[in-house]
DNA sequence: CTAGGGTTAAGC
DNA sequence: GCTTAACCCTAG
């Protein structure tokens, strides 16, 4: 090592030591990175490198050098000897620098001198990996100092390439946030050694716990809880596995999991894991019993058709050990048993609010009541041999499905109605999920029926909005207006009021609140209706039934009792006042309508309370 | 999670 | 052997 350690300046510099064989940078073959890259030939620094210069005079030589040595050394290798550059010429292996040749060929470790070029200083001093003490060397103590007590590391840094953290440090580290390809592929990834086994059989506990369900539930049966890996991303495949065979095994409950949709690829109970592995063994054909029969139909009647998990999830219910498909299957088995509406497709879709199921005879509370099902009134006869009872089951007669049950509107559902206009305008579905206006177990097609019914003329206006320059121009035509015919209260008279001027205004509310001011002596179940044009806008049609509510508050407030006596019964009379509405409206085209009259009977039979077909209101042109 | 088609064991 | 309920599989 003498000869390394004794410098020879200049010696590099003459032409008879240029190595001028050498293959060109073409074929210049990297080293592998975990080893420092050779050390380039020229050793020269690179020019926008700040500090290079320094680095090369103070790394290689000595103090009493005089400035002209210092010049002459600048493009030297302070530790090769000329039988060093021969000998290197002589192995051919660029690749290698000539202070590894001669390692190699001495068996001596060798101090690397400089960093090649191509390797960014900054970037090197930045790294936290510290260099083994075999580079505190003498001969690399010429960098100016960075930090005295840990010089030697300062040189360090500059003298190693960032190596891969220790395998320890590696294991330890987390997971990369940047992808392998930016984080290096060289390395492997910090979760190598969490990856499942290739052998199956195997330990399984060093394999991910969400790899697959059937590994995991198989890695849960033998493998001791206290195995938690940190890669436990899936909190709830862990939990659905670690809950159900387990807990079930202690139990000794004989069971398909409730979670067994959720984990399709180990459905069995917990006997059938240690069966056969190439063919998984069916579960055991367990017959449905009446009890889960009428649960689950209790279920479709609450929940609707198709929510075969709720169904389960509802404690409510009892279920051997079934799963959502089960339910499914059970309930395709009676519907084919019998007349469960089904369609070309499949089941019809009832949901839980709009329909019942059609073999769940009615108990009398409505369907979408939230009410627990009617267990008293489960289907009867409900075998649990050959399918359903099929009585029950039938009784639902045709195909369609079961009229719900009629109810009256009450005076508050009106009121309620009413004020969702206001808010929503003809937005039946808000009004029905607006929750202060608690009308949730009406349909929103009930709650245009409603309008439709009892404010016809309201309803039609509001269903034939005209454009907004139709309505500038009617304003304009302002004062056309006729003070309705006063009519006789709680008789159902329907008044034709003078249009209100705020009608024109783009507020809803604002022309409730206007129209409420304005008029206040309109009949009780009279409209206030735009009479200037056959079409209106919805806002004045809002304004008139808002109108009329606040005359039903006001008659609220008098005691008035009979609130839904407005309704007719007598198709004929209604379609009458429809065609004379109709004929006024056509006689007096864009002017104010004259007021009529419609008679309720107060006499109102709400078991018949069925709203004229839509056909018939097509036929008076409505 | 569900729908829908397929499969199979049980009952006759 | 046929029918069918219960179960399985898989696409969406």
């Amino acid at each position: 090592m003498n000869s390394i350690t004794e410098p020879l300046p200049g010696l590099l510099d003459d032409p008879q030591f240029q190595i001028s064989d050498l293959p060109a940078l073409t074929e210049f073959q990297i080293a592998p990175l975990r080893n420092p890259a050779p050390t380039r030939h020229g050793n020269v620094p690179l020019p926008l490198e700040p500090g290079a210069n320094n680095i090369i005079q103070s790394s290689r030589t000595t103090k009493q050098n005089t400035l002209a040595e210092e010049r002459s050394e600048k493009k030297r290798a302070p530790k090769i000897t000329p039988n060093d550059v021969l000998l290197a010429r002589e192995s051919k292996k660029p690749h290698l620098a000539i202070s590894e040749l001669l390692e190699a060929r001495d068996g001596q470790e060798i101090v690397p001198t400089q960093l090649p070029s191509f390797i960014s200083l900054s970037v090197v001093e930045k790294s936290p990996i510290q260099a083994p003490a075999t580079l505190e060397h003498p001969y690399a103590q010429k960098r100016p100092r960075i930090d005295v007590e840990n010089e030697s590391n300062s040189l360090d840094l500059i003298r190693r390439l960032p190596r891969p953290a220790p395998k320890d440090e590696r294991q330890n580290r987390p997971a990369p946030m940047l992808p392998a390809m930016v984080t290096g592929l060289h390395e492997p990834p910090p979760s190598a050694a969490l990856l499942p086994s290739i052998d199956v059989d195997s330990r399984p506990g060093l394999s991910r716990s969400n790899t697959t369900s059937k590994i995991h539930v198989k890695d849960i049966l033998t493998e001791s809880a206290q195995y938690t890996s940190p890669a436990h991303a899936n909190p709830s495949a862990s939990q659905v596995d670690q809950e159900t065979p387990t807990s079930r095994q202690l139990t000794g409950v004989h069971t398909t999991s409730l979670q067994e949709a959720a984990v399709p690829a180990n459905p069995k109970p917990v006997f059938a894991l240690t069966a056969s592995k190439d063919s998984k063994p069916r579960r055991t054909r367990r017959k449905w019993s009446e009890n889960e029969t009428r649960d689950l139909l209790a279920g479709v009647k609450k929940y609707g058709i198709g929510k075969w998990k709720q169904i389960l999830d509802d404690p409510s219910f009892e279920f051997s050990d079934r799963s959502s498909v089960d339910l499914k299957d059970r309930y395709r088995v009676c519907a084919n048993n019998d007349s469960v509406p089904r369609t070309d497709t499949g089941f019809v879709k009832t949901p839980p609010d709009t329909e019942t199921s059609a073999f769940t005879e009615g108990s009398g509370a409505p369907p979408d009541s939230s009410a627990p099902p009617d267990s008293s009134a489960p289907p009867d006869s409900i075998s649990p041999d050959r399918g359903v009872g099929t009585s029950s089951l039938r009784d639902s007669g045709q195909s369609g499905k079961p009229r719900r049950k009629r109810r009256a509107w009450t005076t508050i559902e009106d009121r309620n109605l009413l004020k969702g206009v206001g808010k929503h305008g003809f937005q039946w579905t808000a009004i029905h999920d607006d929750p202060e206006l608690d009308l949730h177990h009406r349909r929103a097609t009930d709650l245009r029926d409603r309008i439709r019914t009892k404010y016809p003329e309201g309803y039609k206006h509001a269903e034939t909005a005209p454009l907004k320059s139709e309505l500038k121009r009617t304003d304009k035509l302002g004062g056309q207006t006729t003070v309705p015919k006063a009519a006789g209260t709680g008789t159902g008279k329907v008044g034709i009021p003078a249009r209100s001027p705020e009608s024109s205004s783009t507020s809803p509310n604002h022309q409730a609140s206007s129209a409420l001011r304005s008029n206040s002596n309109i009949s009780l179940h009279g409209i206030a209706i735009s009479g200037l044009t056959k079409r209106s806008t919805s806002s004045s049609s809002m304004t008139m039934l808002l109108h009329s509510a606040d005359k039903e508050d006001h008659q609220d407030r008098e005691g008035a009792k009979d609130k839904d006596k407005d309704y007719t019964r007598d198709k004929s009379s209604e379609k009458d006042q429809q065609q004379l509405l109709q004929q006024q409206q056509q006689q007096q085209p864009g002017v104010t309508l004259p007021s009529f009259t419609l008679d309720v009977g107060d006499n109102m039979d709400w078991e018949d309370n069925r709203l004229p077909p839509l056909h018939e209101w097509e036929e008076i042109g409505m």
